[in-house]
RNA sequence: GGGGGUGUGGUGGAGUGGUCAAUCACAACAGACUGUAAAUCUGUCGGCCUUUGGCCUUCGUAGGUUCGAAUCCUACCGCCCCCA
């Protein structure tokens, strides 16, 4: 853990599992600025249904990469990472310690192991092109254009193929293969709860919400100009609510298919971050207390 | 009391004589992930084994018909509807 490298906090977890209350608690702790790594909390008008902090907490703590997108535009990997950067150059400078703080695994990692991502952005014409294809054929494509890509990728996975294709068809060279180190001395911190405990705190969550006027939410996205298809992109809340908002399930049948996805989605969250073996876990309040203890003098001795 | 219907794996629900351990969906479990990542995608899902195959136990219960039954027959049990 010794290095030149500055410091940075990271608080990632499945949703409702309490980081950002944590994330939070740390910044006022440790004199610390959030990041926020949530690909849908970059969105303006996107509140309830993400559970963006409010403004009053922002007042806690400084929160960085919230509402700095339109729903009506897309907001990327790409973008995130070099936002974050710069919000983390920013902090660092004036002496402060970056935490970053969502449930974006791939974000996270992308920004914090160093991942050089290809120099190709999405081209929408070309993706409308390839998306009439069948997966099969794409595979094909793909296989002939960069066997080596072809061997490793998911060859079922329309979404992965076509941005593959994107990349060898604009550059004509292959993807460089993924380092995994870091530019920064991590303190990765991983809130994790029992299941049992997950799935009550998602189902009050989700109920808070819709009295909270999650539907009023998405209608006002809609009436802005987010098409259904977007919202359906969005995924949980935003997919759900606007089916139900278009007519085609009774709001019970929504309650239930968002209740079950939401979970799904917490458990896709947890498989991302298994494997990582940079991770300290903690269960609960008072086990992230004892860790941020140790943050405390770890930080105070080797990091400033 | 009479008539009709129905009972399938954790759930819903197919299957009506052989190719059925039983379509499919959901749940459950596991996994992938390089500019859509709350998205997208994959595998397992009765039990056991020497696991591209074999064996065993399952389709309300008990018998029966048949070379062979989740599928046909009989009785019983449960549930539903109609007539009384």
């Amino acid at each position: 853990m010794k290095d030149n490298h500055s410091p940075i906090l990271i608080v990632a977890g499945p949703t409702a599992s309490g980081k950002s209350d944590l994330a939070i608690q740390l910044a006022r702790r440790f004199n610390g600025e959030i990041i926020s790594a949530d690909s849908r909390q970059v969105y303006r008008g996107m509140d309830i249904g993400t559970g963006k902090v409010t403004k009053r907490e922002q007042k806690l703590a400084r929160h960085w990469l919230l509402d700095v997108a339109s729903p009506k535009r897309q907001y990327s990997v790409a973008r995130f990472k070099r936002d974050a950067e710069r919000a983390i150059r920013n902090i660092t400078r004036r002496g402060k310690l970056p935490i970053i703080c969502g449930g974006t695994g791939f974000w996270i990692d992308a920004l914090v192991y160093g991942q050089s991502l290809p120099e190709v952005k999405p081209d929408g014409k070309l993706r409308a092109k390839l998306q009439k294809l069948s997966a099969a054929e794409l595979f094909a494509r793909l296989s002939h254009l960069d066997p080596a890509r072809a061997a490793a990728i998911d060859r079922h996975n329309p979404v992965r193929l076509i941005r593959a294709l994107e990349i060898i068809m604009t550059t004509g060279k292959p993807v460089p293969a993924v380092h995994r180190s870091s530019p920064y001395h991590l303190l990765y911190l991983g809130v994790s709860r029992p299941m049992g405990e997950l799935k009550r705190r998602i189902e009050k969550r989700l109920d808070a919400r819709l009295k909270a006027g999650m539907i009023a939410e998405v209608r006002r996205l809609h009436a802005m100009g987010a098409s259904w298809k977007r919202l359906e992109s969005f995924g949980l809340e935003y997919r759900w609510v606007a089916r139900f908002l278009r007519g085609t399930i009774t709001r019970n049948a929504m309650r239930d298919a968002l209740l079950k996805d939401i979970i799904a989605y917490a458990k896709r969250q947890l498989t991302w971050w298994r494997k990582n073996g940079d991770i300290a876990w903690v269960a609960s309040t008072t086990q992230a207390k004892t860790i941020a203890r140790q943050i405390a003098s770890e930080y105070a001795t080797d990091a400033l």
